[in-house]
DNA sequence: TTGTAAGCGTTATCAA
DNA sequence: TTGATAACGCTTACAA
């Protein structure tokens, strides 16, 4: 591989005036300048990053990490953040979790966005300093170094419920996703609070626990379907679980949405297609954003105060009006 | 950040003697070696990536390389990647093909697969070297340093275009992809041939031009129908592009497939669910095959011997029977 | 079994 | 305007 040295000898000049001259200082000729970086392009010169990050530590590179490669809305935060680094000199970086606690602690990076329940506290705790900024998505831990920005996910839930009821639903069920995960706690949260204010029952056997897969989302309707326990209408905490559900649903011989209702959350590529009243969540805005801040710590005008965005009801098909749900069970 | 130096004072031993404690070299006492392991443990010690890769040039990662966010089946072939090179020991680097050519040239990486038509021929052929494998997907490139893995989409497409003439349809439109890409060439190729040993015309005009995404099968499908134009059955270079015909023949008040036959490519997340008739392309399968070529290749058992890999169509209802279609002709 | 020292490619400091 | 040199963190001969 062509180094620094290569090009210093073949313009017979020193290592260090190579290295001025590539890095846009003004102590050196305008002649030699200009047949430096001729050479360089000549040879197809590039500088070894690794040599570059060990003498000055600066590596302008952020690291992205996830790994639930299921959960395809991850593009567009990619892009977002792809192209917020890319307009400030950032590099990206992205890992899955395997190598990630790697790539954080070898100096190749000045910091990390982190989207990936894997990741454990303790080890975000132990990597995040003043000079390794982490911005949390779907997240929050608490420390001065880390910055969280999280969907509010209570209000668009609590509006879609309320919603839901205001057509003519009454028999709820919620398909959740990992119990351990906040979002999917405080999507359950907003709809007991709206069931709760409206006074309509819910008991505990129609909860339903997923995964966040569609899989988890048709096995979960399989068994309501099985156990004669099909509800007005399946609330999920998101739109693969709801995908899964309507498969398993129009196997079981259910009209989406005049036997049963479907609502999903996320908006993603399937959603709009499927017709899936769903929340939207701005994706690769929060990229964007997620990167903002992260270089923006890195350069040391830390900010880690949490921070909410919001998301937007979509109502389209999968909901219809409670009337015919009813007719239904007078039958 | 804590170096090899801290440990070894701590441990109160030499740096060479740490450094041949991690890596598990023989010729270190058992009591050393455990004390140095367990402080390393303690004060959370990291080798530093940029002080080893410029030491031994030997970088133990592979990078791979993408940038069309729309094409969400990356994310299955990032997983066989990733499963792959972990099981071997290898880190995974991912990039947007902003960064890409920096990390290709920077020595922090071995080898690289590369999925992303943006990335020049000229360019990979320069970086290519026997240090430095490329694994190409989707694209072909001779050189001894590069190793092709391409998806016979000829022989899927013709059983696809013979099937549904068998089933009775008999006026085509084609939806192309990005015109310089090879599997669309290949597609459209297939197609072509089918027809013409079916003795079934094929006028210029009804070959319309997009970019895989779901947009530009819209809108292909919208000047159908404003046109009056619209064929028995749409066949599309890809998933995406079918979607968005599909929405548009809808919002035209054509029925899939009373009206129009419409397939597909790709199997994509919304194929299944949207019952769309597509030829499937094992993703996971290939990314795990380029990571295995990839590696042997960087262990220096080159074989650039291009790879064909075969794909399965997989019938579904957006392909129906030509009669009917016949009918609305009649009327 | 352990330590010393050189060197990987780069940049910064300082001297010429 | 240029060049010599030290330093970054690590590995590896080689010496002790």
């Amino acid at each position: 591989m062509v180094g620094i040295k290569d090009i210093a000898k073949a313009a017979g000049v020193s290592v260090s005036t190579v290295s001025n001259a590539l890095n846009g200082k003004k102590n050196v000729g305008e002649k030699t300048r200009e047949h430096i970086l001729a050479l360089c392009k000549e040879m197809s010169y590039y500088p070894n990053a690794a040599g570059k990050s060990l003498k000055n530590g600066d590596a302008n590179t952020i690291l992205f990490n996830f790994s639930d490669f299921d959960r395809n809305f991850y593009l567009d935060i990619i892009n977002g953040i792809s192209d917020y680094a890319s307009d400030n000199d950032f590099d990206l970086m992205i890992c899955p979790k395997k190598s990630c606690e790697k790539f954080m602690r070898s100096g190749l990076t000045s910091g990390c966005i982190v989207l990936d329940m894997q990741m454990k506290n303790d080890l975000l705790l132990d990597v995040a300093s003043e000079n390794y900024p982490i911005v949390l998505l779907d997240r929050y831990i608490e420390s001065p170094y880390m910055k969280s920005i999280v969907v509010n996910s209570y209000t668009p839930m609590a509006e879609l419920v309320q919603g839901v009821i205001e057509r003519g639903y009454k028999r709820f069920a919620f398909l959740g996703g990992p119990e351990n995960t906040d979002d999917n706690k405080e999507r359950y949260r907003a709809f007991m609070d709206v069931l709760d204010s409206n006074h309509i029952n819910f008991s505990g056997k129609n909860y339903y626990s997923g995964d966040y897969r569609q899989k988890s989302g048709y096995m979960a309707a399989k068994i309501m379907i099985l156990s004669d326990e099909v509800p007005d209408c399946i609330v999920c905490a998101n739109d693969n679980m709801a995908i899964g559900a309507m498969k398993a649903l129009k196997e079981g011989g259910y009209k989406v949405p005049d036997d049963v209702a479907v609502t999903g959350f996320d908006n993603s590529v399937l959603a709009e297609p499927m017709g899936l009243t769903t929340v939207d969540i701005p994706d690769y805005e929060r990229g964007y954003m997620a990167a903002q801040y992260l270089i923006e710590n890195i350069r040391g005008n830390m900010d880690t105060e949490p921070l909410k965005i919001s998301a937007k009801v979509l109502w389209r098909k999968t909901v219809g009006h409670g009337d015919s749900v009813k007719n239904r069970h007078k039958r």
